[in-house]
Formats: structure tokens, sequence, C-alpha cells
DNA sequence: CGTTGAGTTGACCATCGTCAACAGGAGTGG
DNA sequence: CCACTCCTGTTGACGATGGTCAACTCAACG
């Protein structure tokens, strides 16, 4: 089912012509539809329109006027800031459920590129703005999902600022099996639908000593290199590891 | 007038017994109270409990339930999360304007000290969520204040993943004058309440790394080391060190 | 079957962390 | 008033973690 998510739009062959059909949709009980009213959810599906976005293309870029939101449904997203010199960080991945765009900020502060082939809810920003004006429900469910956002962003923080390599990948490949896990069931297998170079640049770390980092860890068996992905062999050591 | 700001509840030997004085209060048009009516402003204001912190003292502690939301008057807060080996990320200085508790989370997920004395409006949270949920306006201003956290903070993922010690310093200097001058005027003279060692907590270094990483800048003429702070002489080069 | 791009591995090196010594100011007590 | 301690910050010597540069493997694709 995982597959199923990060895989479908490409099947599917996603025309950018479907309806809207959110009473079915994978992600309503996770995304920002969650815990809406009937009501809510029918103003808000009267504004959607699914999208495909092919691997490698962009949602939207950094400094870009917002004129859109974004609910991502299938597929998996990276969120980037660039400094002026080409350094990058990604500040993270979005995965179904997720929601592009809390902050109903003018502009766009970072980058969406779709890691792999992507279906996204789109909404033009300033419809979505009025409907949380009449609608209290969403704005909190909104303010809800933000707060979470800041939460996690401060996680990373924590991460980047004083967790070395290896506590760094572990705490990545436990945190992503744990959301995969929300999507569909747990698994001990993580799938890794971005490269190497992406896991660098969010961990603030090199391609070589994530390499490296992944090679030792498969050494030691905490886990298994297995096509686009990981098998986690030893999660109490890696939890060991990622609890610092 | 930074002075004051920093010193007041000392000076004053603050009792907690004020009486709430929003209509004069300094952060009035920083705080979570900027852009709200009149009868948004006083109903809050009849939640307020104005209370003082020593320094070094605790407003609350991670993971702690928290009871309580505050809005920072005056003095500097750290906000902090530690590691279970006691490793120890600083997140943020909270300053006066600045709102803690934003999330209206359940417990709180850091610390928040006291690095100066401190004045700070609490008010209890459930009583402060039953106001939003009557007051779509409080509730509008509590996520874009959110939001702007968000960014904040993803603007420190970048520094933290992306910035070596120099750059990391630099844009602690720039950006903590900029914070100070919404609140007081420009200058370059930029106060540093908190000790070398919570600089070094925020930035992902050491302390050595942070005194030696100033020391350069004195002696490279970038900078003056003042008393309790650091006078900024050469703002275009600390400017291009800082944009990367 | 050659090309391309991602990933891996090794050798070397730079940045930053560690450990230790020292300076200077604030507070304390004789 | 001075001696003493304590605490913060500074500086130096050394070392380890992770970055840089380069070579190589391997799978995908034409």
């Amino acid at each position: 089912m995982v597959a199923d998510l990060l895989e479908g739009a490409r099947q599917t062959g996603c025309q950018n012509t479907g309806t809207v059909d959110c009473a079915h949709c994978r992600t309503r009980f996770l995304s920002v539809c969650a815990g809406l009213d009937d009501a809510d959810q029918a103003a808000m599906a009267a504004l959607v329109d699914p999208r495909c976005y092919p691997e490698r293309s962009r949602l939207f870029a950094e400094d870009e006027a917002a004129d859109h939101v974004f609910s991502i449904t299938e597929g998996v997203v990276r969120l980037a800031k660039l400094l002026p010199d080409g350094r990058r960080q990604i500040l993270g991945f979005a995965l179904p459920g997720d929601f592009l765009g809390l902050s109903l900020a003018v502009r766009h502060s970072f980058s969406a590129e779709a890691v792999t082939s992507v279906r996204a809810c789109r909404i033009p920003r300033k419809s979505f703005i009025e409907l949380t004006e009449s609608r209290p429900h969403l704005l909190a469910r909104l303010h809800e999902m933000t707060a979470s956002e800041l939460s996690h962003a401060n996680e990373q923080i924590v991460i980047l600022g004083r967790r070395n390599a290896e506590e760094k990948v572990a705490c990545f490949l436990l945190t992503l099996r744990e959301r995969w896990s929300v999507i569909e069931k747990r698994s001990v297998t993580v799938p890794l639908p971005m490269g190497r170079q992406d896991i660098a640049d969010y961990l603030g770390l090199t391609i070589e000593t994530v390499s490296r980092t992944i090679s030792k860890m498969a050494r030691d068996r905490l886990l298994l290199v297995v096509p686009d992905g990981v098998r986690l062999l030893d999660l109490p050591k890696l939890e060991t590891l990622a609890r610092g």
C-alpha cells in the first residue's frame, strides 16, 4: 500500500482532469480535512483542483508568489531553501496528508519539488483564506497543523545542532518509518524514494557521509540496504542511537 | 530604552501584584495584542496575571503540563530542549512582545528560563483557548504568529545545517540587532544578555568556538566587544558573511 | 555495448571539539 | 581593605569528526 501511494500517480497516467472525490480520498483522515464537518469538507472540495506533478517537477519555487496552497495525496515532495552560493538545506519531505502553504503567507519561503510522481489537491490561496474567515473550525485545524509543523521544526533544530552523523541518520530513518506507518501499515522496511543527496541536505551532511554511515550501519547489522529503501534489523539499537 | 526593557523588572522590584494596564504596555503593538480590537483586547486583559521572574528562574519546564501561556513584556527568556545525555539545544531567545505557548498544546515541548529578570503576562491556557473559540480574530492573530515562528525555525534550520561557525555568529548578531531594533531604536550596539554558553547552544557550537569566532571578528575589525554586548563596526562585511 | 548518473569507498585534510591553563570581575568573609 | 573563591570568558595545543577530491561499481537506458 505504501508502494501504491508512492506510485499511484505514475501508474494511472494522471491527466490533471480528475474530479474531486474527497469521500474516498485516502488522506481524508490524515490531511487538513481530518476533523472537519461535512459542510466544511464540501466547501473545501468545491475549491479543489486535483493535479499531478511528474517526478522532479516543481510545485512552487522559493520566494514565488503563493497563489495556491496544496494538500498532498500521493507521492513525496522535498521542501528546500537555497543559499546564494548554492548550498541547499532540505527542510523536510512532504508525504500524503501533508499540507503546503500552512502559513497562508503571500510568498513561499521555500521551494517544493516532486521527488516521486505526485498528486496534490491545489486550492487558490485567496479562496482558501476566505473560507477560513467564515469557518473557524478550518482555521483552528490549520493552526493545529502549523503548531505541529513548528514542533517538528524544533526537533529538527536539535538534530542539526547537537547530534552526530550516525544519530542523525538513525533519527531520520526512525522518524520516516513512523510517518509511513501513519499512512499505511507499520513495517521494518522504510522506503527511501529520495536520493542520498537529498538525505544529506536534510541532515546537514554530505552525500559521502550519509553513504558511509548507512554502510557502517549495514556492517553493524543495524539495517539492510534494499532497493529504494532500508530494512531496519535492530530497532532497539537504532532507537538508542536516536535517543542520544 | 533597550536597557529599560532589559532591566525594568529588576529596577522596580516587581512584586507580582501589579494591575494590568494594557493601554500603556510597551509591547502593545508588538505582541499578540497587536491588531486586536478593543473588545478582544479587553477580554484578554481580564484574564491576564502580570508576573515577574528573577534572573535564572524558570517560567516552565520541558514536558510540563502547559497550564498557562505567556506574553513577555520585559527581559529575555531562553527556550531550550535537552537530550537525555545532557546536550542542550537552545531553540531561541524570547524578547518583549514574544508569546510562549502559541501552539496551545497540552504540554510544553521545551523549557523557558529567564536570562535576565523578566516580566510576563501569564494567562491560563484553558481560558485563553475559550477566548479564541469566541474570537476568530484572536485565533487568526495566533495563527499568524505561529506561522512566523515556523518561518524563523526554518531559517534556523538552514543556519544549523549549512553554515560554518563564522557565518552562524554573523547571522546571530545581525538577527538579534534587527529584533532589538523593532523593540527600540536601531543601534550598532547589540546587547547580549545571554552568556557565551547560551549562544553556543543556540548555534550548535561549543563555547570555545563562539569565543574564538567573536575574538577573530574583533581582530578583523568587524566588531568591538563591549560589556554585555558587541558593537558592530563593519555591517557590510557582516552581512556578506551572513548572506553566505 | 557504451554512456550516464547514483552510490560507494578510500586517502587526505580542515573545521571544530576537547582538554587544559589562565585572566579578570563579582561576591564573600576575615 | 585585601585575600580568596567562584564563575565566565579567553586562548592554546591537540585530535576526531566529517568534508573534499578522486576513483570505482553498477544499474538503467539508448
